[in-house]
DNA sequence: TTATCGAATATTGGATACAATATGCAAGAA
DNA sequence: TTCTTGCATATTGTATCCAATATTCGATAA
């Protein structure tokens, strides 16, 4: 048969529409660290019965993204300076060995989309595109890693933080540098030279990671 | 006031103890990969509604331990020998990396705990009892890196992979093999030895991979 | 006043009922 | 026969309703 099928066994429960809502919200920062998820309000926005809300809540508290108590109800979890801390570090070493193996393989469409990103970023006038086009820059280097379970653990690591990834990016001089070291990064794939690609990422991830801390600890 | 108390807004759900009956029985192995989860079936042995069993099987989609599809319900999730080479890449890296930290600040206690463990492992007869005490040989060893992120994921990670580490322990001479190895790494962390202990811990978690490999490829 | 108690309200957890979709099977057409 | 089609059944997704618990707020007593 000639017809552009959609696999209509993949299209979105309502649970899912509702989980990637939410996840976009709290991950953008329009709902705040420690504000309810009041089952009810979330429904009638909605326009479901709770039922769908309670799965996408269920989702989110597996990934770390909302804090539950029983009778209680769910809250967006926030993140303490030495919880980020350490995951500044796990991203260095995972992040690091990921586009290790990716830069043997990357092509050259890889190498032209993450330029784009590049361009973007450098463009970019506010805090979340900012954000987004340093996240897909990042993520298009490692995706010819196919390394699926390491990015799998990326992406749900990147949502955790990119709350914060954002607000250090926001500082002054944040963007200017991200961008000197992404030019690195990248010269770096281009050159073909992984160790350098890998040391250069976890430079740039660590780097990161004082800067946010500096900004967490004094506020 | 001096009662034992216990924290009953953290007492568990009816969801969370069916998430966890699932979870020890496909970890374990009692549920085939590729075996049907029908909710009905399970809200019958649990003599609840299909409501929690339904955030039970969210929560280990959310985990990797279950696939579903819309209308077509959930089965227990495989794994195929790429995959299955990645995760153990995954653990050597990240493993190594806990331990590098543990040593330093591990503790007498601890070590007497791992030594325990590694007397119950070579003293275990069957395959549940090896994989049990493999495994908490090895998390006790990372448990005083305190780098809970990473202590997580590495959780998340055996489980997704117990049963077939279980295989891999139960092939010919893959406990004698891993009872030596483990009594080295045991060594160089009793000898405060970091880089040691997680050189060690690569090695034998790759070993295993190999090995691993080998079974899968064959049948 | 201030602390404590209790009822009223709000909110979540779970059961039941209904809707949407998949699957298996029987009947008919090629 | 073998393939297709439509119906009956099975299963999942969601709505509605009830139960269990938390929270708020006013009344009362010290």
């Amino acid at each position: 048969m000639q017809i552009d099928s959609v696999n209509i066994g993949q299209t979105a429960s309502a649970a899912v529409i509702i989980y990637e809502a939410l996840k976009k919200a709290i991950i953008e920062g329009q709902l705040k660290d420690g504000e309810p998820l009041r089952q009810d309000e979330i429904a009638r926005m909605f326009n479901t019965s709770r039922i769908p809300v309670r799965e996408a809540l269920t989702m989110l508290e597996q990934q770390g993204l909302v804090a539950t108590q029983r009778y209680k109800g769910a809250v967006v979890a926030g993140i303490s300076p030495d919880e980020a801390a350490e995951i500044w570090d796990f991203r260095a070493l995972v992040e690091g060995r990921v586009i290790e193996e990716a830069v043997p393989r990357m092509t050259p469409e890889t190498l032209a989309a993450a330029r784009a990103h590049l361009a973007a970023f450098s463009e970019a006038t506010n805090p979340v595109e900012w954000g987004d086009h340093n996240r897909r820059f990042h993520t298009t280097l490692y995706r010819d890693s196919a390394l699926s379970y390491h990015l799998g653990i990326v992406e749900k690591t990147l949502d955790r933080v990119d709350r914060y990834l954002r607000a250090q990016l926001s500082l002054s001089n944040g963007v200017a540098r991200a961008d000197a070291e992404h030019e690195a990064i990248l010269a770096a794939c281009e050159a073909g030279d992984p160790a350098r690609a890998g040391a250069l990422t976890r430079q740039h991830i660590l780097g990161a990671k004082a800067n946010l801390l500096d900004l967490l600890r004094r506020g």
